[in-house]
DNA sequence: TGTACATCAGTGAACGCGCGTTCACTGATGTAC
DNA sequence: TGTACATCAGTGAACGCGCGTTCACTGATGTAC
């Protein structure tokens, strides 16, 4: 509950930016999302939001755009660009481990409806699913990578959700990585050169 | 509880199965859920309901186990077992269909934490896992039916999920059962073939 | 057999809650002249 | 250069809402004797 601006001054400065910010350390910490308690969080009234914002709908889906954009960038943490089944495999890890650490952020980028067509989050997705389709269409250049790329995202996100929810067991997070490798062993033929199968 | 009555009485006779029958077809409308919408719905005082469920938690997952057994029911509903990989990608795309023609059912089916380890949800969730690991072990024999259930589940469930979150194109039912098809004919191989996922 | 009585399965009023949003407002800021 | 004034970016009270749940209650039912 640390007011984030100490400044004394009327007028916050960059409220906007300091909502999607206190937004993001609220879904980190699992609180429930509300218009309320975020103003409330950034010290700010109730209605200081709609300067920002026209609703609570369209916070929220800054709020997910954001939360897509940290995705991607941990899914890129290592750099390197990967170059065989296996570090795909870590890839969908990662996505796995994002859920988990982040539930609710990952429920609000992703459990909700939508179906707006201009939706930034859609966009937002959509350069997810063809950041995927480069990495997988690199590692096997003979495949459709289109739809590898949906296969891969959609298992990694059929796990991150089955865990997230308690059908597949989740208490045990070495057991839940091994359960990750292990099934995107099981879809991924190797890269054509290399080969080195993964034990569980 | 001793025998049925199904007059208009002051006692209801069934109402336990009542609320539960109200809550699927409420579900099934995509109206958002609530106790009291759905004591409104049987016909019966916002208390009424406390008589057969201890909270509205209980009601839930006493709805999500009856979704679950529907879902169960909709992926044998050809009465046949799948004996092979386009088969078991019909199966998805039951699975898909399911979500999307029951979005508000199948997100609480799934869309909840339900940690409970005693959680009847988990339970059911348990029985149609082993059921895709008793058909997919019957195509795949040699595979570890157990991650080869568990993949199978999850990229159906992401596929699920994605499309009804809008994040992948749902507009068009075709082009998802072709999606579905295509996704699992890039992950299962046919099964006869000897590329079929060894045991770890 | 009729009856007393315990138990079951409902009712309806009321509670406190937090929510999103509206409204009229006002202090702070920037700019044209 | 100082100043008038439009605009920006907040405030705080208030609204109606539906929610889950509690409480004391009561009509209906089944059963022991």
């Amino acid at each position: 509950m640390t007011g984030i601006s100490d400044r004394s001054s009327y007028h916050h400065g960059d409220l906007r930016a300091t909502l999607v910010s206190a937004g993001m350390a609220m879904l980190e910490e699992s609180e429930p999302f509300s218009l309320r308690a975020l103003a409330r969080r950034a010290g700010v009234s109730p209605t200081a939001p709609y300067r920002h914002f026209p609703d609570r709908e369209a916070l929220e889906s800054a709020l997910a755009v954001e939360g897509l954009r940290a995705l991607m960038v941990e899914l890129a943490a290592n750099g390197a660009t990967p170059t065989s089944s296996e570090q795909i495999a870590e890839l969908a890890v990662r996505y796995v481990r994002f859920a988990l650490a982040r539930p609710a952020l990952f429920r609000l980028m992703f459990g909700r409806e939508c179906d707006d067509q201009d939706d930034d989050r859609v966009r937002a997705a959509g350069a997810l699913h063809a950041y995927l389709a480069e990495v997988l269409g690199r590692v096997y250049p003979n495949a459709d990578s289109d739809i590898l790329a949906t296969a891969g995202w959609s298992t990694a996100h059929g796990l991150a959700f089955l865990h997230l929810d308690g059908k597949l067991p989740n208490s045990d997070p070495a057991a839940i990585d091994a359960r990750v490798r292990a099934t995107f062993a099981a879809i991924l033929p190797p890269a054509s050169s290399t080969h080195a199968p993964q034990p569980s």
